[in-house]
DNA sequence: CGGAAATCATCTACCGTCAAACAATCTCTC
DNA sequence: GAGAGATTGTTTGACGGTAGATGATTTCCG
């Protein structure tokens, strides 16, 4: 650990750089640290895309539901959160307000009274479609940063890590 | 939008597996939502990383800010807080607790009174020692799923995300 | 010089997430 | 059957991060 000079020698506030190390330390920590560099990186995507839905209807949570719903038909609370990676608990408010739009209904299960069945309703199908169209270009601002081959192999690489298994 | 069948099929919760698709859908939600995928794997990183360093003295941005005195000296809270991208407010109990167990130093800027100049004390520097020493290990089983290689990808890939130049 | 605007550190209020506790219900074992 | 233990959905409280306002100080510009 070669240290730095341990005297105080701060930049002085109105001259502009003093040899502009200071100034790109966080090139050099995302050097030695990819749990930091993941980390923030993952928020200046999550931001940008934030930003870019602002006037959406729907949260991303929100939208996650839904699509599951559709991709694989009615679902109990617990395996929406499971799959989605959300918390139970976020899970109640997430489909409260699906359900106060009137894009899901909350029935009970036949079979299991403790659980639902999360279903969608004609609406929120066609609530999913908007967002799913608005959504592709989202993620190219997002990711514009990257070719379509660097994209792909960052989603390879986060599912390995992730523990899913690779694509067919 | 390919829909799955509108009735509502549900598991029968005793039931193993119908199908396994819905227990799967993870794997597919991966695939064409890259935000989701880094953002999940972000999350099981930090907690692999939070769960390795319980017994630790210091916290991921305590030991952050040591990292960055010792790489470029004297700092003011703000630059710290802009290189590390952690909030003044933040940064402020941060530095708090640094300077209560005796790691830093507040000292007045000589030339601007605003701001301090927070200097590692050698204790600072002796725990800023033992931390990196810890963190190797840390840093390769929360990365044991990816080859040296796909790592320096993935760092390379997010690095682009932050607009960080690419290292020399 | 002298006031306007910007900056640094700080505090407070707010939002989203997570852990733990709870009631209702189901499964399992005897 | 009957009771123990697990599971589903929900609520509650704590925690971490963020935005906005504030006081002290500095810089800018006429």
């Amino acid at each position: 650990m070669a240290s730095a000079p341990r005297t105080a020698r701060l930049a002085s506030p109105s001259r502009a750089d003093d040899g502009g190390e200071r100034r790109r330390y966080f090139a050099a920590l995302t050097q030695d640290r990819p749990d930091v560099a993941l980390c923030r990186a993952t928020t200046v995507v999550a931001r940008t895309i934030d930003e870019q839905l602002s006037g959406n209807p729907l949260t991303v949570a929100q939208h996650l539901v839904l699509k599951m719903l559709d991709a694989v038909g009615s679902c109990s609370q617990q395996e929406l959160s499971e799959q989605l990676r959300i918390d139970r608990s976020v899970m109640v408010g997430c489909v409260d307000a699906l359900e106060d739009a009137g894009l899901v209904r909350r029935e009970r299960h036949p079979r299991d009274r403790r659980a639902y069945a999360v279903t969608p309703t004609p609406d929120g199908a066609a609530a999913l479609a908007d967002a799913e169209r608005a959504m592709a270009p989202v993620l190219d601002h997002a990711f514009a940063a990257l070719t379509p081959d660097e994209r792909a192999t960052l989603v390879r690489l986060t599912r390995k890590l992730l523990d899913v298994p690779p694509a067919d």
